[in-house]
RNA sequence: GGGCGCUUAGCUCAGUUGGUUAGAGCACCAGCUCGACACGCUGGGGGUCACAGGUUCGAAUCCUGUAGCGCCCACCA
């Protein structure tokens, strides 16, 4: 009954055989009727825009961490998967593509088709971003895949869009929107980029009503001027205290404007210290327009030429009507100066041409109430954050309860199920007065009816004769995704997923959502379901290219996970986005191309970055390719270098220890018989393992409890690496090999066996191989009572042991037999000792410690090539020997014929020394009374036996030198 | 400008409530192919904990300030 494993670990293959077990038996479906405490975490959706990064594996690695992990502990587990349309990024997207192909515009297209171009390019990504996913490991419940803007996500959004609208939570109101005045659209924020130009500050004056003062005032848009509707100082303005309340004359137009108070609109130290307020084409404006009630008067027309009803300047482009304008104010006598500046503007990403601020219709969340349920739910405790600092940046946010402008002016995404209609109400109660699903209100504004509706209404529905057309606009995306914990789970119907998932027990995210993001699910999560969506939040760092910077798409320095897992495996790529998720600092990823001729790793420079350099050479090989990164298409004739970073190289070198550990003990298992063991009758080195093994569960449990996942890296790294690798297996070697090997190879088996649980949330394609490899050689096994293990380690226990494994005492032996060991070794590497040769040792000690030393014989000499071993307190040091320092010993080396006596003498001597500083350094503590009489008494006795050990190490040293120096 | 963070070895990062001589991985140096593993083994060198003050018997750790960096928000008439 002999089973080898194959000489190297094969991730790439072993990821195929695992991903293949895992889905056939459809392990992580989740069944919210079956038993057990839920435990749910539905996804953050990652953007059909395009591909997942690096960014996206470090998110989903920590989910399935932590999924794998409950499911283990016996929690029904549900990880629901899906993606978000992501309106403006993937609109922008799909008709960047459309116009470079075919030359063609959105209007050329038309809504009907574009939708439909963006349809296809969805089909596409999801299942790109789907399968990445699923090349990490994610084990989601893949049947349950969701969209946001699939149909049971749009009912939700339709029956949140009609409740807030019947509650008057959802209102019609005017916005500055960034106007893009030559392609006649409005733009979002973030497709906008501000550039500095060249461009003046005019000063103005305009005469106050009633007086002959006159108000001075700067501005870079003189043009606004038309439609001013105040100017405004600030309220302890000594200047203009006498002024407010009084009126201004604007020259050109002859419109009397109110001269007002504002405290936060103007900085007295900046310009004049007064400033002309135009409500409709500034946001500072527009909000202390608010403040003061002021009049809004719209200027602009679309195309960006004033708009009639302003005599001469009307029909004129406005930049010819800010040029007209100083020149009429100059002949007029109301100039004051001008000044060249440098000014930033904002400019529309795809026009490339200056924003105009325009004031248009749109559809606000009121979030005084909403705002406040979410932040009591936080203060309240119910839900927290982690780390909890974090809360500030949500609470601060939702503190300033600004309402929420849910509609945008695109074509991909839920459209607005209102519908405008110029009818009598008589006619909506006749048609629709019966149906609960239909509701208006009235808007005087336009005179005319806003109707709001849980289905669609045909244009016909009112008759023929009575138009009602529905709102072009579509809902921001976060409008969808606010409701996605909830959405998901088929809300507003009261799924058993619903009650058994929801409220979910985390979400994992990066802190730049929170508010976006996150506060918003709180929020319609309290108000759809009264619940909060999810316990507990975890903000994981955010991974940051070589130079600091955040990756990107546009920078061109993300990476693709799946150029990671092809070089070093999907456990290497997981063990090093567990690693890096610290509590505090977001993590430096230096990138490298690799070269696609000969594999050298070319490190990414910051000229590689933003697509700039298309072609780099190879300094090894010295030809040329093509950088990694977010190349739309392959070039035909570059190669594309993949991508890669040596960073990952812990991960798959830690793999491959634990897979060839594994190994040597498949190597060593011949004539395995499972069987009861019993804990204490076992031999020193067994009871240390459980010793070890015990507290690294527990500990590994408890940072996996408070979202410590790189502690919990580190936790296994050292258990495996370090104490079982390096210690445990090699003393059990010589057990192996004896008659007695039965017990070694079930103690071997059930600490492998426990390590491949504790290892599995993290690397889960090695410890499954691994898994199914023992299946073969012995299936029944474990500690203290063996039994037939699950069929996969996904469906295994999570490991945790009794307390009275722990043995502290029996750690300090093994501990103290390790620093004899190292300190002969270092005797040995200092001296370039054959390693294979056996040295004599004495060892100066108590009784008590040379009998546990002598029992422990075997491993001193298989570890650190002891031959002879002679200890006790009577020992004495042999002539021209080495010696080692520990506070529980004295090791000496017999070192006849090779020691190099000046060396050696050298080397105490500078032992000496640092230890007097230490003793300097103790007593100048120990003589400061301030110390004595206020540290705690343990600190002070720790002190005072530091500086006995230490004098008396002193003392045995120089006694060694003496002897040394007489040739002894 | 407001907020939240960060600055520890050449690089990337740990460092729990202040308490012996500040740790890890990579890189570096020396030695080692002895039957799991060179993606390895053994040992070693390397740090004024950004800077300046303060609190304390005692500071990488707490407080203040300075400098540099990152992110989010608001962006200036």
């Amino acid at each position: 009954m002999s089973s080898e494993l194959p000489k190297q670990y094969e991730p790439q293959q072993a990821k195929q055989e695992c991903l293949k077990f895992w889905e056939d038996n459809k392990f992580f479906n989740a069944n919210p009727l079956a038993k057990g405490e839920p435990f749910s975490i539905v996804i953050p959706p990652p953007n059909v825009t395009g591909a997942l990064h690096l960014g996206h594996a470090l998110n989903n690695t920590l989910q399935d961490i932590l999924i794998r992990w409950r499911k283990m502990q016996g929690f029904n587990c549900l990880w629901m998967p899906g993606t978000d349309h992501a309106g403006i990024a993937t609109q922008a997207v799909v008709e960047k593509r459309v116009k470079e192909e075919e030359g063609k515009s959105r209007h050329d297209l038309g809504r009907d088709l574009l939708v439909k171009r963006i349809w296809d390019w969805k089909e596409q990504y999801e299942k790109r971003i789907l399968g990445q996913l699923r090349e990490i490991g994610s084990g989601c419940d893949w049947d349950r895949t969701r969209f946001t803007l699939d149909s049971v996500c749009a009912q939700a959004v339709r029956s949140t869009f009609f409740q807030m609208f019947k509650q008057n939570y959802i209102y019609r109101g005017k916005r500055l929107v960034n106007w893009d005045t030559h392609l006649q659209t409005s733009v979002a924020d973030d497709e906008t980029f501000t550039e500095t130009v060249k461009g003046s500050f005019w000063t103005f004056r305009y005469p106050v009503v009633g007086s002959d003062e006159f108000i001075r005032f700067s501005t870079t848009r003189p043009e606004t001027m038309l439609g001013d509707v105040a100017v405004a100082v600030h309220p302890s303005d000594e200047r203009y205290a006498h002024l407010v309340g009084k009126k201004v004359r604007i020259p050109l137009v002859g419109r009397e404007i109110p001269i007002i108070a504002d405290g936060i609109l103007v900085k007295k130290e900046f310009g004049t210290g007064a400033v002309k307020v135009t409500t409709a084409h500034d946001r500072n404006d527009y909000a202390c327009g608010l403040r003061h009630n002021l009049p809004l008067i719209n200027i602009l027309a679309n195309d960006g030429t004033i708009r009639d009803g302003f005599g001469v300047y009307s029909g004129l482009d406005r930049y010819e009507v800010r040029k007209r304008i100083t020149e009429d104010m100059e002949k007029l006598g109301f100039f004051e100066g001008k000044e060249d500046r440098d000014i930033e503007l904002a400019h529309s990403d795809r026009s490339k041409t200056p924003i105009e601020p325009i004031l248009s219709d749109q559809w606000f969340v009121k979030m005084d109430h909403l705002a406040q349920l979410a932040i009591d739910a936080v203060k309240d405790g119910k839900v927290k954050f982690y780390p909890e600092r974090y809360a500030d940046t949500y609470l601060d946010w939702l503190g300033e309860k600004r309402d929420w402008c849910i509609s945008r002016q695109l074509w991909w995404g839920h459209r607005i199920p209102i519908w405008y209609s110029k009818c009598e109400e008589a006619d909506l109660i006749k048609v629709f007065g019966t149906r609960n699903d239909v509701c208006w209100i009235r808007d005087n504004e336009n005179h005319q009816w806003l109707v709001c509706a849980l289905n669609d209404i045909p244009a016909d529905a009112l008759g023929k004769d009575l138009q009602i057309v529905q709102d072009n606009d579509v809902l921001d995306t976060w409008f969808s995704s606010a409701l996605w914990p909830h959405s998901t789970m088929g809300w507003p119907e009261q799924t058993p997923e619903l009650q058994k998932y929801y409220p979910t027990s985390v979400l994992v995210t990066s802190r730049d959502i929170i508010t976006l993001w996150v506060a918003r699910m709180v929020m319609t999560g309290l108000f759809n379901t009264g619940k909060i969506p999810f316990h507990k939040v975890y903000i994981h760092p955010k991974i940051l290219d070589g130079f600091g910077e955040t990756m990107s798409k546009s920078k061109g320095n993300g990476i693709d996970p799946l150029d990671i897992i092809s070089r070093y495996g999907a456990d290497a790529l997981r063990y090093q986005m567990a690693h890096l998720a610290t509590e505090t600092q977001d993590s430096r990823m230096p990138v490298s191309n690799i070269c696609p001729h000969c594999e050298t790793l070319v490190a990414v420079k910051q000229e590689h970055m933003y697509m700039r350099t298309r072609k780099v050479t190879c300094p090894n090989c010295k030809k040329v390719f093509r950088p990694g990164g977010p190349w739309p298409f392959p070039d035909p004739e570059l190669l594309t270098a993949c991508q890669g970073s040596e960073r990952f190289e812990q991960g798959r070198n830690f793999a491959t220890k634990l897979w060839n550990a594994s190994r040597f003990l498949f190597l060593n298992l011949e004539g395995y018989q499972a069987g009861n063991i019993e804990i204490h009758t076992l031999p020193l080195e067994d009871q240390w393992i459980l010793s070890r093994l015990q507290r690294t569960a527990e500990e590994l449990t408890s940072h996996l409890e408070e979202f410590r996942f790189s502690e919990s890296m580190r936790t296994q790294y050292e258990f495996i690496w370090s104490e079982f690798c390096d210690w445990y297996v090699e003393m059990s070697k010589g057990r192996l090999k004896d008659e007695n090997k039965a017990v070694a190879q079930r103690v071997l088996v059930g600490v492998l066996d426990a390590i491949l649980r504790l290892i599995h949330p993290f690397m889960p394609f090695l410890a499954e191989t691994i898994w199914q490899a023992l299946e073969e050689v012995c299936p029944v096994r474990g500690i203290p009572e063996p039994s037939r293990v699950e069929k996969s380690v996904v469906l295994a226990a999570w490991p945790k042991y009794p307390a009275s494994w722990f043995q502290p005492q029996i750690e300090a032996r093994i501990t103290r037999m390790q620093e004899l060991v190292r300190a002969i070794r270092e005797v040995r590497n200092r001296y370039l000792l054959d390693g294979r040769k056996l040295l004599d040792i004495k060892v100066r000690c108590s009784e008590s410690i040379a009998t546990d030393l002598k029992s422990l014989k075997a491993f001193l000499t298989h570890l650190g090539g002891v031959g002879d071993l002679e200890c006790g307190p009577e020992v004495l040091r042999p002539s021209q020997s080495a010696s080692h320092l520990h506070p529980d010993f004295e090791v000496y080396i017999s070192l006849l014929g090779l020691i190099d006596v000046q060396a050696e003498l050298v080397r105490m001597e500078k032992t000496i020394v640092e230890k007097q500083k230490q003793i300097l350094a103790i007593e100048s503590k120990l003589g400061n009374e301030g110390f004595v009489a206020k540290a705690p008494p343990k600190v002070v006795a720790l002190q005072r036996e530091t500086l006995h050990d230490l004098s008396s190490q002193i003392k045995v040293i120089s006694e060694n030198m003496v002897s040394l120096k007489q040739g002894n």
